[in-house]
DNA sequence: CGATAATATATGTATATACACAATTGATCC
DNA sequence: GGATCAATTGTGTATATACATATATTATCG
């Protein structure tokens, strides 16, 4: 099949490849109930301790509307605890002790997806990813 | 902020990055009306000439019913045709007329996303990133 | 040839995603 | 201090995504 012309648009590469990948890891997260996107949610949330749905939004790269539309449903599934900020306008966001549970029951899972990524992708290219990302995302940003 | 720790989980980064450049480029389609994803099939239909909505997903490495469902909404928007196959239980896909003037018009607002990509980013990397991504793609089939 | 298995598409359900717009609250500026 | 502007979240709408399941068609096997 003619992988070649197809490619060039880095756009549909990312795209295709982020199909496969997540499929990949919420497969294999599946026995704890959640999906890799939840998964990394919550990661942030807990990093944070606290944040704004806001935040948590742009943090994660995400137009504001889905952000507050998937704060709702790990809200829905008694994971996360929501308040209403010292400005009435923003939504704070924590772990709920459950959420604090459901990730550690998820952990395993994923850490397996990952690891199995890392040893069958080199150390150094791994790196190189994370940094054409990065880049890619800067120039996102751009205009 | 704690750009370091977030990092590890290999499809994260890849969601993430994938919403960026898929805002950025999605932006810059709009004029055409129609999105990356449109354009990506609609490219890979008239590549292919005439293919079934299976072979459509399995190139895209989508679930078949994900194939189903934006092969329906192509085809609503009258740019591409749907014909039963010499096998009766497969949907043959095409490009419409509409389907290819939308593809010529589109491409050049898709060129200039692409390009301002490939001058941020170093012609190696890019190469780098295909590769990677290709290499992804083979683990995610793995077992 | 008929029963069974395999294959392809379709549908029900749920999450994910973003844009346009609305609503509320806070900040700014005469 | 009140009007205007900015910021934050919420809602309506539409596409994108995948799993489970159903349906229809072809292939296989005895």
């Amino acid at each position: 099949m003619d992988k070649e012309k197809n490619q060039r648009c880095a756009c549909g590469q990312l795209q295709r490849a982020t199909r496969a990948i997540t499929q990949f890891y919420d497969r294999r997260l599946r026995p704890a109930g959640i999906r890799t996107s939840q998964y990394s949610m919550l990661n942030n949330i807990k990093r944070a301790g606290e944040l704004s749905v806001g935040e948590l939004g742009a943090m994660l790269r995400m137009d504001h509307s889905t952000a507050v539309r998937n704060v709702s449903v790990l809200r829905k599934m008694g994971l996360v605890e929501t308040t209403p900020g010292r400005d009435a306008r923003r939504k704070m966001v924590t772990l709920s002790a459950q959420g604090r549970l459901k990730l550690d029951e998820a952990h395993p899972y994923w850490e397996k997806a990952q690891s199995s990524i890392e040893k069958g992708l080199k150390a150094d290219l791994l790196i190189s990813l994370s940094m054409i990302l990065d880049r890619l995302q800067e120039l996102a940003d751009e205009e």
